[in-house]
RNA sequence: GCGGGUGUAGCUCAGUCGGUUAGAGCGCCAGAUUGUGGCUCUGGAGGUCGCCGGUUCGAUCCCGGUCACUCGCCCCA
C-alpha cells in the first residue's frame, strides 16, 4: 500500500461530483416512487453461490470479475457485481411472493474486478428497478417508461437511443440457440478467436461481435425473430405497441443480446455515442426463470440497472447548491450573539455560514467565496441598538434591521440558488 | 485478461537537443484596505518533474521495470 492513492478503479466522490450524483439519485427516487416502486436495500455482499447460480457459471462476471473472499467463519462471500441477484434473493428469503407484484427500486455500489476505463470502474454505483411477479407485457412497458422518464428528466432524451429486442421464452431461445450453434459451427474456420470462445459459452453473443470477418458471417445468420414462437412474438408485439402508445422512441435491434444467462423475452439497452466504448447507460430485460433458478417459487421478473457514474458524465450541470446567509460578527460580544443568531436561522430553515475567525474584511471575503446571497453584520454599534446590518451581496445594498426582524428581512434570500 | 498512449505545482499545461536556482495561467495565503466582499495592484507559500532501478562525469529528459490514468479489445452499467 504505502501509496496514498485510492485502490485502482475506485474514486472519491468529492463535493462537486457529489451534487451531481445526488441529483441523479434524487431524480430517480422521485420518478420511481411515482411508479409505485418501493425502495429496497440489500447487503453489498452475499454468499458467492447467489451470484454463481443467477448469473451463470460461464459468464465473464462470474469467471473473472467477482470480488470473492473467504470470511472469518469460512464462508465464501462475494461483493455484489450487480443488483438483481441480491434483490431476488431478498424476495425469496423475505417470503414476499405472498403479495405480488413486488415493485422495487434500489441504488448503491457494485464491484467488478475489471480493467478500469472511462465509465468503467471497479467500484461503481447503479440505480436499479425490479418488478417481480408480473408476467404481463404491461410490466415491461412500465419499466421502460420509467427508464425513459428518468433519462428525460436528466435531460438525456436526445443523447440516448433505446435499442430493443426479444429473446423469446425459454423454448424459443433454446431452438434459436441450437440453430445458431449449427450455423456458426459450419463456419468455424472463419470465425474470430473470441467468437469461437463465445460459441462454447454464449453463442448469442457472437451476434454483436465487432470483428469484421465475423460480421460477414453474422449477416446471413438465422434471425432470432424467425424463431420466436407465437406466444413470444405476441408478447414482443404487445411491448412495442405499448411503447408506441406512450410515444417512447426505440429501434429494434435483432442482434441485441444481454450477457447474463437469465434473460428471456424483452431485452433492452439505452446507449449513447458520448462515452466511447462504454456506451451503455441503462440496460435490462425480463428474467422469467431466475427466481425459480435461485430456489424460489416460479415467478416472472423484469428490471434494469443504470450506472450513476455514466449518467453523471452526460448530465450537464450539477444541481445548484443553496446559497447561504453569511453571519459576520465583530468582537467578542457580537460573536456570542452571532452564534445564537446562526442557530435560530438554521432552525428556521436558512443555510447559514459563519467564519470561525477573521476581521470584517476577511469574513466578507469568505462570504463571497461561499457564494453567500446576503450577509448579516453584527458589530458594537448595531448591538447597542439590538439590531444588525443586512447586506445584499449581489446588489451591495444594505440596511439596519432590528434583531427581532432579521428572519423576515432575510426571507427573500431563503431559497436562492446559485 | 490482451494491445497502444500519457504521467512536470491544488487545477490546466509549457519546458529542458542530457548540464548548475524547473516556468506560466488559474487557484491558495498575505498586504494595499485594523467596520464592508467581488475588481485592481504588490508580495508569498507550494514541486522527491508518478515510483524503483540502469546508462552517464551529470537524468525531470535516454533505457528497463513498476504504479496510476487513458484509448481500443474482451465484457459490461
Amino acid at each position: 500500500m504505502a501509496r496514498l492513492q485510492p485502490v485502482r478503479g475506485t474514486h472519491d466522490i468529492l463535493p462537486e461530483d457529489g451534487r451531481r450524483f445526488r441529483h441523479i439519485v434524487e431524480t430517480f427516487r422521485d420518478i420511481a416512487e411515482r411508479y409505485g416502486m418501493a425502495e429496497i436495500a440489500t447487503p453489498v455482499f452475499e454468499f458467492t453461490e447467489v451470484f454463481k447460480r443467477s448469473l451463470g457459471e460461464t459468464t465473464d462476471v462470474v469467471m473473472k470479475e467477482m470480488y470473492t473472499f473467504e470470511d472469518r467463519s469460512g464462508d465464501l462471500i462475494t461483493l455484489r457485481p450487480e443488483y438483481t441477484a441480491g434483490i431476488v434473493r431478498a424476495f425469496i428469503s423475505g417470503g414476499m411472493h405472498q403479495n405480488l407484484p413486488c415493485k422495487f427500486y434500489a441504488w448503491g455500489p457494485m464491484f467488478r474486478h475489471e480493467r478500469p476505463q472511462k465509465g468503467r470502474l471497479r467500484q461503481f454505483h447503479q440505480l436499479d428497478v425490479e418488478v417481480l411477479g408480473a408476467a404481463e407485457p404491461t410490466a415491461d412497458i412500465e419499466v421502460l417508461a420509467l427508464a425513459w422518464d428518468l433519462l428525460s428528466a436528466l435531460g438525456l432524451a436526445d443523447k440516448v437511443t433505446l435499442e430493443l429486442n426479444s429473446l423469446g421464452d425459454a423454448d424459443s431461445r433454446a431452438t434459436y440457440r441450437a440453430a445458431l450453434v449449427d450455423y456458426f459451427s459450419a463456419h468455424k474456420d472463419r470465425l474470430s478467436r473470441d467468437s469461437l470462445d463465445r460459441l462454447e459459452r454464449n453463442p448469442l453473443r457472437i451476434l454483436d461481435s465487432k470483428d469484421e470477418g465475423d460480421r460477414a458471417i453474422i449477416a446471413s445468420a438465422p434471425l432470432l425473430t424467425d424463431y420466436l414462437n407465437p406466444d413470444s412474438a405476441a408478447f414482443f408485439d404487445a411491448v412495442r405497441a405499448g411503447l408506441d402508445a406512450l410515444g417512447i422512441p426505440y429501434t429494434v435491434n435483432p442482434r441485441l443480446v444481454r450477457g447474463l444467462d437469465y434473460y428471456t423475452h424483452t431485452a433492452f439497452e439505452f446507449t449513447t455515442e458520448a462515452l466511447g466504448a462504454q456506451g451503455t447507460v441503462l440496460a435490462g430485460g425480463r428474467y422469467d426463470g431466475l427466481v425459480e433458478q435461485l430456489g424460489g417459487p416460479p415467478t416472472p421478473g423484469i428490471g434494469w440497472a443504470s450506472g450513476i457514474e455514466r449518467l453523471a458524465m452526460l448530465v450537464d450541470d450539477p444541481a445548484p447548491a443553496r446559497r447561504p446567509i453569511a453571519v459576520v460578527p465583530l468582537g467578542e460580544a457580537a460573536e456570542r450573539e452571532a452564534l445564537v443568531l446562526c442557530h435560530r436561522l438554521r432552525r428556521d430553515g436558512f443555510v447559514v455560514d459563519m467564519a470561525y475567525r477573521g476581521n470584517l474584511g476577511k469574513r466578507m471575503k469568505r462570504a463571497n467565496k461561499v457564494n453567500a446571497r446576503a450577509a448579516v453584520i453584527l458589530g458594537d454599534d448595531e448591538l447597542t441598538r439590538d439590531a444588525a446590518t443586512v447586506r445584499d451581496l449581489d446588489s451591495g445594498e444594505q440596511r439596519e434591521v432590528a434583531m427581532a426582524d432579521i428572519a423576515a428581512a432575510l426571507a427573500p434570500y431563503r431559497q436562492q440558488v446559485a
